[in-house]
DNA sequence: ATAACATATGAATACATGTTCATATATCGC
DNA sequence: GCGATATATGAACATGTATTCATATGTTAT
C-alpha cells in the first residue's frame, strides 16, 4: 500500500481564496443532518443484528424476539424507531406483524460496512 | 423500480430447522460492536463536517475551528475521538497539528452515504 | 364474553455523548 | 525568561438514547 500524500493541506495562514476553496468541501449543515440520521440508524449494536435480519427476510416480532435474545418491549421500540426512519416497512396479518428492511441505501451501507469489518 | 416480494417469510410457529436457516443471517455480537463503533463515527452532523474536511485534505486544527465555526475545545475533543478510533492521522509541525483522515474504509462510507443523501 | 396471544406505547431509569469552561502543555518570537 | 499562539484535556453539564416495567390495544380461539 503506497503512503500518498494528501492532496493538499490547509492551515489558516493561507489566504482566503485557499479557505474558500476548502470551504467548498464542506457539507451543508441540512445535508450533515440527513447524513447522521442515516448512520445513527446503524449505529447500535442491537439495532445492527436486527437489521441483519430484516436485509433479506420478512420476519415477525415474535420471531425476532426469540432470535435476537431480546425483549419484546425493546424490539418493538427499535422498530418503532426504523418506522418513523422509514426504513422498515410491515404488514399485518392476523395477530402478527411482519417487518422487512425498505430502504437499499441503509441496505448497501450496511453490507458494504460489513465486508470491510469482516476482512480484518 | 420492480417491487420485489421479500425472498422468504419467518415466523415462530416456523420449525426450528427454519429458525436455524434465519440464524446464519444473524451477524454476530462482537461483529455488531464493531460495526456499529464505525458507524457512530459518522453518526454526528458537526464530526460529518470535519470529516467531509479531512477526507481529501490536511488541515490544521485552527482552521478546522475558523471552516467549522465549532469551537477549539469542541473540535480537539471530537479529534480526539476519531484519534482513538484511528480513523485520523496528524502530523505536528511546530506548533500546528495538522489532520487528515486516514480509513478508507470510512472514506468510502462516508461517499456512498453523501451520493444517495444528496440525491433527493 | 373471556382467556390467551401478539404487538405497541408511555413513563421511568440508566447510560452514553457532545459541548463548554477552565486550565494545562508546548512552541514560537522577542 | 516572557507573552502570545496552538492544541489538548479533565470536569461539569445538558441532552439524547436504549432498555425495562407496566399497561394498552387488537386478534384469535373457546
Amino acid at each position: 500500500m503506497l503512503d500518498v500524500p494528501t492532496a493538499q493541506t490547509f492551515c489558516v495562514s493561507d489566504d482566503t481564496q485557499q479557505l474558500a476553496a476548502l470551504n467548498e468541501h464542506l457539507i451543508s449543515s441540512p445535508t450533515a443532518n440527513r447524513l447522521s440520521e442515516v448512520f445513527k440508524a446503524l449505529s447500535d449494536p442491537n439495532r445492527l443484528r436486527l437489521i441483519s435480519l430484516l436485509i433479506d427476510h420478512e420476519v415477525c416480532v415474535h420471531t425476532l424476539e426469540a432470535v435476537l435474545g431480546m425483549s419484546q418491549s425493546a424490539i418493538s421500540h427499535q422498530l418503532r424507531h426504523l418506522r418513523q426512519l422509514n426504513l422498515v416497512r410491515f404488514r399485518k396479518e392476523g395477530r402478527h406483524v411482519y417487518y422487512a428492511l425498505d430502504d437499499d441505501h441503509v441496505r448497501g451501507l450496511f453490507k458494504q460496512g460489513l465486508l470491510h469489518v469482516e476482512h480484518e
